[in-house]
DNA sequence: GAGTGGTCTAGACCACGGA
DNA sequence: CCGTGGTCTAGACCACTCC
């Protein structure tokens, strides 16, 4: 057990080479969501160090947001909360004030080349990638139309996976059908005007105000999963952020 | 020395109520920024405390953005990195690609009432407020123009300081002049239409799309300090999150 | 009651910055 | 060189969850 530790760099902190340890088992799938990581105790002797340097590793992990803690039950694998937050952005309480849960539609799935996404996913320029369009509607008015690029080799399940079969949200499927967690995103948000098949889309006239989202999901290995870029109408946008 | 505890709630945690005093003696503005606090030696003895407490409270600190500690060196107030962020948003790279700083001119000081700005800064609806409108520019043209709300009690000195002396960045002022330091704040981001004067000032037709942000910035103390409204052109906007 | 994480202590040694 | 924060240890007791 205790020689876990030997491969990484012996110049770093010792709960830096902790925590480096607990990411890869975490990325490996080791832990589902229900099953707790071993205690502190647990780890510290696996890894032949004392409990705070085990705690320090764990915090660290936190503070990426990899994991939570809850006293009396145990240390788990955090699911991350913003996979529907995209409409976070964008105005929900049309009309009634309650909060509906989004729908999603695929409208078409392709598999072609695409150099700079491939590039942007750290891929060879020439991999294949499965290429989805998406429609998001509340009260059953389009809402967003997304473009979504991933890697056809890693997600070759959701190549054949029937359209309807998608359900309302991605990231869970790429858990359950791909075994890959979606981490982290880094999102640009910039203004555009509706082009005809996003107008069309959104059932808007051509040349309305859209906001342009363009996120890129990142994994546990901290490497792109996916890229998308999602098309809203500008005057539904809202957003607020916390600076410091 | 002890006693500077007994204050704070006696349920809460050691390190918690260390880190609540030190807040305070922050917010009284105790050290300057070249000036480093108490090393870490020295406030556990202040506070009859193990090192370990004050380390956790000063680690806290660090996580909320209020301190910058340097090995070797010390522990030290932080400066807040997003007085001119703003322009985080909105590309800069205008041709050249050399980066010029903002230049920002006061366009007009006021002294009246509005009871909903002065409710959003925790005033009493009928508080007195100073209202400043303020035009940013890079090289010559203009890109942002701002509303700025502040308390005209606290921030009295600015009722009478010459508008050509205000300079480019409004925090470093607050600091100097009222001693009021700006530690966060949370920014809301829609996109609108130019308004005539809006569309005026940035020298825009009427009606042109624009990305309205509006900030309330907050004090040490965590109360509001500013309100405030910028509007650009939204086709030069540009911003970039991370999500987890 | 048993086991978990949360708080707190009291030390040791190391790495870095500055005089 | 001394003083700073950074790392690490080895315990103690408490608060919470679950059976």
């Amino acid at each position: 057990m205790q020689d876990r530790l030997t491969e990484t760099d012996q110049r770093l902190p010792m709960y830096q080479r902790v925590k480096d340890a607990l990411t890869q088992r975490l990325a490996e799938g080791e832990w589902s969501r229900a099953e707790p990581l071993p205690s502190e105790t647990v780890l510290a002797a696996e890894y032949g160090v004392a409990i705070g340097t085990v705690r320090k590793a764990l915090e660290g992990l936190v503070a990426e947001g990899l994991l939570e803690r809850q006293q009396g039950r145990g240390t788990f694998l955090r699911r991350p909360s913003f996979g529907n937050a995209l409409f976070r952005f964008f105005r929900l309480s049309d009309g009634s004030g309650a909060i509906v849960p989004p729908r999603a539609r695929i409208l078409s799935r392709t598999i072609g080349q695409d150099e700079e996404r491939a590039r942007t996913l750290g891929l060879n320029p020439a991999a294949p990638l499965l290429v989805l369009f998406r429609e998001r509607s509340i009260q059953d008015r389009p809402a967003l139309v997304e473009e979504i690029a991933l890697d056809a080799a890693r997600f070759q399940p959701l190549s054949t996976l029937p359209l309807d079969a998608f359900g309302d949200l991605l990231y869970p499927l790429y858990e359950e059908v791909c075994g890959l967690l979606v981490v982290r995103a880094a999102e640009t948000i910039r203004f555009s005007q509706a082009t005809p098949p996003i107008a069309a889309a959104l059932n808007i006239p051509t040349g309305t105000a859209t906001a342009v989202i363009d996120r890129i999901a990142y994994g546990i290995d901290a490497r792109p999963l996916e890229w998308r870029r999602s098309h809203g109408e500008a005057a539904r946008f809202n957003y607020t952020i916390d600076l410091r």
